[in-house]
RNA sequence: GCCAAUGUAGCUCAGCCUGGCAGAGCAUCUGAUUUGUAAUCAGAUGGUCGAGGGUUCAAAUCCCUUCAUUGGCUCCA
């Protein structure tokens, strides 16, 4: 395990405590009076086992920091021993205290008594940086981190306020011009202004769920497992079948981009140094697993793996751009419970994830380019096209100013407006990210493709290029996710269909997709030995088709196959077993034509071509299938 | 994670306020019907009322705890 000063900092208009018993034996020995501050900074305070003078230094470096920027002078050190379970003994964390309050220097500095149970009032300031919770750790490397990921909702406010207060937020427009957020007339981008004010937006009303998932069950394709963790779905056949689609489209696209296809484990020791590193970055919540005296947690992304790989690899500068790519069955993420919503937000979800390694920024931005177009592609194949989502992109200052006609060149590339924000410095790994947000009808917004530029993790991992010279370097990391989890597709698939509907349009998905393509319906038991083999004939063609041959009404029948979201029906009767023609009934249109067994196949064809094709993922016979919805 | 709502047959839901035999439609099964492009008819099966505890002669119904889902907040590398 890793030590840790623990540290809730909340600047106050006034606190007043008073020390009322004494907690443990070695309690600091004093009167026991009422005490009042105005104008302060309270850091309550938990030491850890393990902590020593050098987490206290670095301790205290960080209120101090903070005091500065709230232009504040006056701190009380308030021992708490509730932050931690992990509690450094009294007498080191006493002695811990003491050391912190001589080295606070030129402000004001107080602290409550040690050791003794404290009844306290306290009235909080209401700006953004008021309210912060650090966590210092006592580890090697020798950096303050913020934030733990062992720990649960232990998140870092102190990183949130600064990235938020720091940032600001514009349009810009296909021509390049940034305009200001408040100015900027949404008019004719109602999604855009959703995702802008997202973050400001006034609580949405709305009492219903997403439409999405009914029909995720309605449509058997996924529904949630309870005997798993919330967030780790189980997919029925026609949902195996749609995400395996969707999976083999997005990794042909990526191969054929030039991604190298890998495949990395799932898990990884926390005390790996390269993973301590670099997930001690982030807030994470991870699912973790403790076998054999190990602490594994199970991977977030690809970028672990790939990562580890990559520093392997005897790489030359001829060789970069380099592309790692893998679909990660799956990612984990422990979201919080409140934030989970069908195929939306998942705790176990699969994503495609490429890195591309290259030698410096003008590299990366090149090849930032065709990733974009890449994303774009991707996304347009599987029916999510540019009007359906929102670009959002964010940069450090610094890297605007230098790289202006390459964000400006993106935003032409999307040609509508996007949202900005912009870092006045860097607080992540990346310079900059763009990401393109689904946003619902319930106005959330969801991010499918984005892609990072990493100059960070290059020499975390120690990964390594040579260049002409044969001298190494650190490349520049880009991290794309061509679509965004596959899950998260299907969502916006159903969203769509659902909207559709809602709006008296036939909801259907791509025919590609589709788990059955055409359904059979012999009129009488007699045709059936027909419709076998016109299924034959069907299914050679690679086509996926069933057959309805249960003792009901043809009404009854073609009212399910609509339902069902099948876009052609063939009904089989003596004029159809006496002729060569099929009648084909079209879903989209609801009329019935007559035409040749060729051209309905060249047709089906026509519509599904360049997509992957996998075969009929129930029985052929309706009768032979189990219920499992409605 | 916090606040709120919801949880009854495989599915959609009624019953709960005001405690007193567990209900309907669809699906499933059986039988009849052999159908020409969006729901044929009849009968039968089906429930530890999310789980656990409490109050009561008696709990789906009232109370407590807990789990899940959904909404809002927060979060979203």
């Amino acid at each position: 395990m890793f030590e840790f000063v623990r540290i809730l900092q909340l600047h106050c208009d006034s606190i007043e405590y008073t020390p009322t018993k004494k907690e443990i034996k070695s309690a600091e020995d004093i009167t026991p009076e009422t005490k009042k501050l105005d104008e302060v900074v309270v850091a309550f305070i938990a030491m850890e086992q393990g902590d020593d003078s050098e987490t206290a230094k670095k301790a205290i470096g960080e209120i101090k920091t903070s005091m500065e920027k709230v232009g504040c002078k006056k701190l009380l050190l308030y021992p708490y021993a509730h932050l931690s379970s992990n509690l450094a003994s009294p007498s080191l964390a006493f002695s811990l205290l003491k050391e912190m309050e001589s080295l606070a220097g030129d402000c004001e500095v107080s602290r409550a008594p040690f050791g003794w149970t404290k009844s306290y009032n306290v009235k909080v300031k209401g700006h953004p940086l008021a309210e912060s919770s650090k966590t210092i750790i006592n580890e090697s490397a020798g950096e303050t981190h913020e934030g733990h990921p062992h720990e649960e909702g232990r998140t870092s406010e102190a990183l949130k306020s600064e990235s938020k207060i720091q940032s600001f937020w514009h349009i810009m427009t296909p021509d390049g011009e940034m305009h200001e957020v408040s100015k900027f007339n949404f008019a004719k981008h109602e999604k855009l202004e959703i995702l802008s004010k997202y973050e400001s937006a006034k609580k949405r009303v709305s009492d219903e769920p997403p439409p999405h998932v009914k029909l995720m069950k309605k449509m058997a394709i996924a529904d949630y497992e309870p005997a798993s963790d919330s967030g780790n779905m189980r997919f029925y056949p026609n949902g195996r079948l749609i995400k395996s689609l969707l999976e083999r489209f997005v990794n042909d696209q990526v191969k054929e981009y030039g991604g190298l296809e890998v495949e990395t484990p799932i898990m990884y020791d926390s005390h790996h140094p390269s993973m301590a590193s670099y997930f001690n970055r982030f807030p994470a919540r991870q699912y973790n697993i403790n076998t054999e005296g190990k602490q594994l947690f199970l991977r977030f992304a690809a970028c672990f793996g790939q990562f580890l790989m990559a520093n392997d690899f005897q790489i030359s500068y001829r060789n970069m751009p380099l592309k790692l790519y893998e679909l990660t069955r799956y990612s984990f993420r422990r979201e919080q419970s409140g934030e989970l919503v069908g195929l939306r937000r998942l705790r176990a979800f699969t994503m495609p994830d490429c890195h591309a390694f290259c030698t410096d920024i003008p590299q990366a931005v090149e090849e930032m380019t065709k990733r974009f177009d890449l994303s774009q592609n991707v996304l347009k194949q599987v029916g999510i096209n540019e009007s359906d989502y929102e670009m959002a992109i964010r940069f450090t200052e610094e890297f605007y100013n230098e790289n202006k006609s390459v964000i400006q060149n993106l935003v032409k590339k999307l040609g509508k407006p996007v949202l900005v924000e912009m870092w006045k410095e860097r607080f992540f790994y990346f310079v900059l990210k763009w990401e393109f947000n689904y946003v619902d009808s319930l106005g959330k917004a969801s991010a499918l493709s984005t892609d990072q530029i990493d100059v960070e993790n290059g020499m975390r991992y120690g990964i390594k290029y040579f260049d002409e010279n044969n001298i190494p370097h650190h490349p520049i990391i880009l991290h794309n996710s061509p679509s965004g989890a596959i899950e998260r597709v299907i969502y916006v698939l159903l969203e769509k269909a659902a909207l559709d509907q809602k709006e008296g349009r036939k909801a259907s998905l791509p025919l590609w997709l589709a788990p059955i393509q055409v359904r059979i319906i012999p009129l009488k038991e007699e045709f059936l030995q027909h419709c076998e083999t016109l299924a034959d004939r069907i299914t050679q063609k690679d086509i996926r088709v069933d057959i309805d041959d249960r003792n009901e009404t043809i009404s009854k029948r073609i009212r399910e196959s609509e339902t069902e979201w099948i876009q052609y029906s063939l009904v089989i009767g003596e004029k159809e077993v006496n002729q060569p023609n099929l009648s084909v009934r079209d879903r989209i249109s609801g009329n019935v034509k007559e035409i040749s067994f060729d051209d309905f196949v060249a047709n089906i064809k026509e519509q599904t071509k360049e997509k992957p094709f996998t075969k009929l993922n129930l029985s052929r016979y309706v009768t032979k299938r189990p219920q499992i919805m409605v």
